[in-house]
DNA sequence: TTGCTATATGACTATATAGTTATATTATGC
DNA sequence: GCATAATATAACTATATAGTCATATAGCAA
């Protein structure tokens, strides 16, 4: 079972893992790779973010444990290691979408 | 039902939440208000951190939804706004104990 | 070999923020 | 009024990192 108190290493374990989450450019990679594996390039194409950004995040990502990846050839496909994405962004979009019924409408766009 | 893509301003702000998050020092102020309502005096002494830097977590924290406040006094007591801090923690702590468990053990502490 | 494509990485800049110190605010008691 | 306690905030420093540009690495084709 769960201990009672975190320790401080898994706290900054937790906290590193969050903060994985914690970026526009990342979330929106994940939200493609949601639709399946991608390659880098089709990602690239997808966000119309620069290379070397994306190629950083998804080291990132993959550090984290939320994708995981292959080569083929020249190619490196990532995807979604788990189902926990969905679950952790779900929630928080939740959230969002609470407070903004609440405090008023989501500016559009 | 939920759109299919997120627009960039809702990927900013869940990225806001998933921040409030990523930071050891919150977590474990949140993981002090799980024992229930704490005054900001109360919480320096369990965490042992300095008065402004919790006062401006406890700030961020409740900016981003996840405590609320009140005032008696002269001293505010803080609690957790709602459940949804220990499912988005516990699905974090379960990646990271399934991680340590294939990656070899935890160091200890 | 040379050239081309896909991806990764190093160097750099700009920005955000955690933490600290000092100060301000606000409520209470005398 | 004044003094004290609890909390918030402003200013500052140090560090982390997102993004970009240039370059490196690696596979494939001719």
């Amino acid at each position: 079972m769960a201990p009672k108190t975190l320790s401080t290493t898994q706290l900054r374990l937790i906290a590193q893992r969050f903060k994985a989450l914690a970026e526009p450019s990342r979330l929106e990679i994940l939200s493609v790779l949601k639709g399946g594996e991608r390659t880098v390039t089709e990602i690239l194409d997808r966000t119309g973010l620069g290379q070397a950004n994306v190629s950083k995040h998804l080291q990132l990502l993959h550090a984290a444990g939320f994708v995981t990846r292959r080569k083929v050839g020249v190619s490196t496909w990532y995807r979604l290691a788990d189902a926990d994405v969905f679950r952790l962004c779900d929630l928080m979009c939740g959230r969002v979408e609470k407070e903004a019924a609440t405090t008023g409408k989501l500016f559009t766009r």
